[in-house]
DNA sequence: ACAACTCCTCGTACAGCGTTCGACTAACTG
DNA sequence: CAGTTAGTCGAACGCTGTACGAGGAGTTGT
């Protein structure tokens, strides 16, 4: 019925056997991070953890579970931050921490149309949530807040700019050099090489942070 | 073959040739909005247009080409304001427009880790930069303004709620609540069945449209 | 008239893919 | 000692994207 990983219930475990659902995850993060999404094949992954292939398949149940479960493992080096500071200083962490983790790992763009359902990935979410109703968002606002940072994020880390080699970058940038009388905005702004992206990210979330900042409710109720 | 003139079908007219890029394309938009992205093969591709499948690649270098082309070939039902209006205005059709097109096709949120560099992609970016410009942001802000937008917007698509049908979504929220005591907030906010994904979309985009404005250099020089 | 050439189509084939199935081993349980 | 269970694996199936080379049709040159 349900396709995900995370709506399944786990197979019931004995000791530690050898080959473990954990090891397949690890194996399958470091197989991505040095040969890509593309070339990922559980013949291979096998072949990294010193098994024949179809042994995978008694640990998880599709190829698919086997990146579920890499994208969320990635989520979890996003650490969460201690939360004694402002509401948006705890944000903006974290959101730079998510973007970091996802920029170590270029392959995860490619994986961010599933449901992002794992506890990694949730128990970051849940953070923000109870950062922004800590600092006063309700209702809508609230649900607009949570959403917009989510956009943003995850927006930003699929444009990621720079994980194609260099040579790829410049190729574009001469396309819109060629055609700077169709693009004549675009070709002027040196669109890919030349700009700080890390900064423009900064940047970007401050313009959101500040927008939303006035609609917390901080006089709801008599408390501190 | 055919013995008789009414079992045989038309010579193709040779002026415009039977088989083309654009109808491949074409035909690619409607068996994705049919049947999605994972049945999408080329001789399922080429079947429908009632060729061999080897036929395509004579037009098309490659699959990912026909994804590219199909992918480029929706952002052009994203219509381009006028440009009368203020900025704000324009920005904010532009996008409403943008995220619309991808709803409309839910297919595209898989594809939006290749890079986008098709001409309707282009002409909208380059639309939106102008009217930053226009609006008056200039330098770090400009690079801004325009990349926050458009993670805003591919982020809002790509975390499309409802694309899945109900039955997922209901298994995700129920997957919440069972876990209400590690994820109090995220359970407490039913997350996505009940809320308004339209109106957060559009709430966000004034935040961020808010954060913004006030960086706009209005007074550069003497000119109007 | 015929040959040469270009544009386009397609059958065949190949290597590789995700996944299923049933046989096998090894360890634990009674 | 038999029975059960957890884990492994080789072989096979149906499908994929794509290369290759043969051939047909229309045009051009002589």
């Amino acid at each position: 019925m349900s396709s995900s990983v995370w709506l399944r219930q786990d197979r019931p475990r004995r000791d530690t056997p050898p080959l473990t659902r954990e090891r397949i995850v690890q194996e399958a993060v470091a197989f991505l991070d040095e040969e890509g999404h593309e070339r990922l094949t559980m013949r291979r992954l096998a072949e990294r953890l010193g098994t024949g292939s179809t042994t995978l398949y008694w640990h998880v149940k599709t190829k698919d579970d086997v990146l579920d479960l890499a994208l969320d493992e990635i989520f979890g080096e996003a650490r969460i931050p201690s939360g004694d500071t402002g509401w948006r200083e705890a944000v903006t962490e974290l959101l730079h921490q998510w973007r970091a983790a996802m920029l170590r790992h270029p392959w995860s763009a490619a994986l961010l149309n599933r449901p992002l359902l794992g506890p990694n990935v949730l128990a970051r979410t849940e953070f923000m949530h109870a950062t922004l109703v800590r600092a006063g968002f309700r209702g809508p606002h609230l649900v607009a807040a949570a959403s917009s940072l989510s956009n943003y994020v995850i927006g930003a880390a699929l444009i990621r700019p720079g994980d194609d080699e260099a040579a790829e970058r410049a190729a574009a940038d001469e396309l819109l050099r060629r055609h700077r009388d169709r693009y004549p905005s675009l070709a002027e702004h040196g669109h890919l090489s030349d700009n700080d992206w890390d900064a423009a990210f900064a940047q970007g979330l401050t313009y959101l942070l500040d927008g939303m900042a006035p609609h917390a409710q901080t006089d709801l109720a008599g408390n501190s």
